[in-house]
DNA sequence: GTATTCTTTGTACAGTCGTACGGTAAATGT
DNA sequence: ACATTTACCGTACGACTGTACAAAGAATAC
């Protein structure tokens, strides 16, 4: 009744190798003939497994993402506090290593800006998923609207000092005005006027 | 001996409107016939006003900043001090009426990181024009080290909450994060260690 | 063995791309 | 009037795009 199986390790082959390629030649001009070239793939061998090119960035981006949280998000719920959590997102996204993932990050984010209604899980997750991350590694005694604005400012530094470091290279003072923002979060003082009480945590757990 | 003079006024008109076309449709599939079709020409005479295609993304690039830097940019000079200078260039970048053009600003970033020989000039100018100005903006008497560490933290907190809040929407809360950011600026204190002579600036001049 | 399903590939087609070529109308200098 | 240069446009060509169609080889169930 049953011929043959449906090879999805396959397809998880093929998919990695096309992020491969993807962050290495850009995501701009990506069509189906360059990559199946680059890969040794006939093109009808991707379109076969991806479906429509549209189904292809899709799945790009998602394996994408899972690669790049398995690399750092996955690092920061386990901190203890926020400062440790931050320094830690910060030291594995400006790994040089990384660099060519972050580009190609970066470049995924601006296109979808301009087509928001293909890239709509990206939107919604490109932010979302961190600021959980780093509400949770403030744990639950801080007050839930601070926690949420130290969240929003981490993200927001960390990923501005990336397009900095990417565009210019200049990781010297890029590394400095980190280690400036990271020890704000170290040595924290409640603004005037706030009602925070968050002090710098003794090490829970 | 000579022609018909060369129309340096048309041509203004067309990358104008050029400009105003990329902004709302979009930077990464641009084309000439679309647009021409938009503004009502013949897609020749785009091509005899720009030459090639490269060559009008060129021109779109040069006239976008100078927008965009005419709307920002000149008003950061002119403040004070660095904590009004932030201030004054968050309140016109996160402007509602803005939002478009930082979605293609933002594009065309991500596109440059990928294409760092085609758009070098970009890369080159993206951080160090704000750079300048807001190392001005915090005066000689400012320790240069600490002016650029600085500098460099304002530039990368206002364009990371900008990408958060183009990507989310969520305009409370990236602005309350701006806010909270802002607020560190104009009480600065020195972070214990450091020998940062910057005090809370009485206004100068 | 046969039947069935998946994998891989080649070919082909309609569409868009940038732009080279050629021609006409308009504006200048002589 | 004439020559010259620019402004604008239509046509055309080769390259590339996504993908529909068809066919061959491989792996399963019976």
């Amino acid at each position: 009744m049953a011929g043959r199986p449906v090879d999805h390790q396959r397809r998880a082959e093929l998919l990695d190798a096309v992020v491969d390629y993807t962050v290495e030649h850009g995501f701009s001009d990506l069509s189906w003939r360059p990559v199946a070239a680059a890969l040794g793939v006939s093109t009808m061998t991707l379109v076969h497994h991806f479906g429509t090119k549209e189904q292809m960035l899709v799945a790009i981006l998602g394996r994408l993402r899972e690669r790049m949280f398995a690399a750092t998000g996955d690092m920061v719920g386990e901190r203890p506090d926020l400062a440790a959590a931050a320094r830690a997102a910060w030291t594995r996204t400006s790994a040089p290593e990384r660099a060519a993932e972050f580009r190609l990050f970066f470049a995924v984010y601006g296109r979808a800006l301009q087509a928001p209604e293909q890239f709509a899980e990206f939107l919604e997750r490109v932010v979302a998923d961190w600021m959980n991350a780093l509400r949770d590694a403030q744990g639950p005694e801080t007050d839930p609207a601070t926690a949420t604005r130290t969240a929003t400012l981490v993200i927001a530094t960390i990923r501005g000092l990336l397009l900095d470091l990417l565009a210019t290279g200049d990781r010297d003072r890029v590394q400095d005005a980190a280690e400036s923002f990271l020890a704000t979060l170290e040595h924290r003082t409640p603004p005037p006027g706030a009602h925070d009480r968050a002090g710098p945590p003794a090490a829970r757990r």
